[in-house]
DNA sequence: CAGTGGTCTAGACCACAGG
DNA sequence: CTGTGGTCTAGACCACTGG
């Protein structure tokens, strides 16, 4: 019966694992303290308060003070998706990736985009849509909202090289943003463009983002019939 | 021009975004080391380590040993979805939840799910169908697959009264699984028990997950149309 | 009130990778 | 080889909150 030396966090952290998953510590329950864990272990208390932060940052943990630390009922799972540009995504599947420009004309938007944005009903924003082509095969249509005035130079970039979605990395960061998944189906012309039947079923992102108070842009891509996201748990 | 006292990490963390934003530090550019920082701020060099290993996490900065610290290019959005029971989305909405056993039986999988779990084709899973509901009306269609050796209990539960999913959360916890987002037209029958048509786009979740090296269940949840996963970003 | 986690500090050693 | 981030330590103070 030897300590088999917990050195770093890391083993700390797998160890804690390795006890919830053999139900050592059962959900629910207490698990002893900072400082004794750290007298056990033969380390320092903000060791394993590293592994400790990161396993309730994972949702594995219930940490409060004074009560303590207990083993979460529900690990709710949480999937962290990284929403990478679709040139990435494509790329990195080992395909080229194209782009067309299809429109971009200044207009007024539908009152659902002004509401979204909360911009004036009778303002006028930028309007783009694009194809994204994947070995020359449509991959996903984009369209999109900017609000000129809070993004300086976009009257004036053309989309026609680089995608929006880059040049607005570039050129408009922004602070925070929403976005929301879901499935629609094409209308006859989104269908034509992506080279699918009217009642494909179709995954859709949206996306809304901010600088500040500020509406930046509304993106919504509809991908090609049988698109999937996925992603680790 | 006084130092207005970065006194705790988050502060730092603030500040740092801060110029971030403001461009003060650009994009691709990079930013004084961790003690240099340190000493501007006021604080332990630890304090600044936690702040912009932090900030890191969220993508907004590279990190390199000797290479020094990058303000991200692409600050690549990262969305982290909350995947909670779907009697506790529902609820939070402050709808009546509900659930429906439409059938469950012992039945040999397609070879899709079989292979996607790596068992046998022909060993028998327990194959669940049901129904939630939200106020009384369908919400999403639950297809699961169990694999009742590894999950020990599972024969003789008759979800009747909880979920699969409730069940299997206090029974079989997972080490870790995969989950796919996508869309998909429903079969006739599913359109008929989703009260939709069957050209309706139906939002899809896939999930699978694991025991060690064992697979526990493969769930697949069709979404009633018009149904939306949202988060911030 | 008192126990717990949350954090800060100063110093130290080390792993890694750029030059 | 050397600068950088990554981490550990021992000790300290504090904020929160349960009893």
């Amino acid at each position: 019966m030897t300590a088999p030396a917990f050195r770093d966090w890391r083993s700390v952290h797998d160890e804690v694992l390795r006890r919830i998953h053999a139900r050592e510590w059962a959900p629910g329950s207490l698990i002893p303290n900072e400082a004794d864990l750290a007298r056990e272990f033969g380390c320092a208390r903000s060791t394993v308060n590293r592994a400790l932060r990161t396993l309730a940052e994972a949702g594995l943990l219930d940490r409060r003070r004074k009560a303590g630390t207990r083993v979460a009922l529900a690990p709710s799972a949480r999937a962290t998706l990284t929403i990478s540009l679709l040139r990435e995504e494509i790329e990195m599947r080992g395909q080229r990736y194209s782009y067309l420009l299809r429109s971009r004309v200044l207009a007024q938007p539908p009152t659902a985009i002004s509401g979204a944005m909360q911009v004036a009903v009778d303002k006028s924003l930028l309007h783009i849509e694009a194809l994204h082509l994947a070995d020359g095969r449509p991959y996903a249509i984009e369209d999109r909202w900017i609000d000129p005035e809070v993004v300086p130079g976009a009257r004036e970039a053309d989309f026609e090289r680089m995608s929006a979605n880059e040049w607005l990395l570039r050129h408009a960061p922004y602070t925070h943003g929403e976005i929301a998944f879901s499935a629609a189906s094409p209308s006859p012309e989104q269908a034509e463009v992506l080279d699918c039947t009217e009642g494909a079923a179709l995954f859709v992102i949206d996306r809304l983002t901010w600088d500040g108070t500020c509406a930046i842009t509304k993106v919504r891509l509809l991908f090609r019939p049988g698109h999937e996201l996925r992603t680790a748990l």
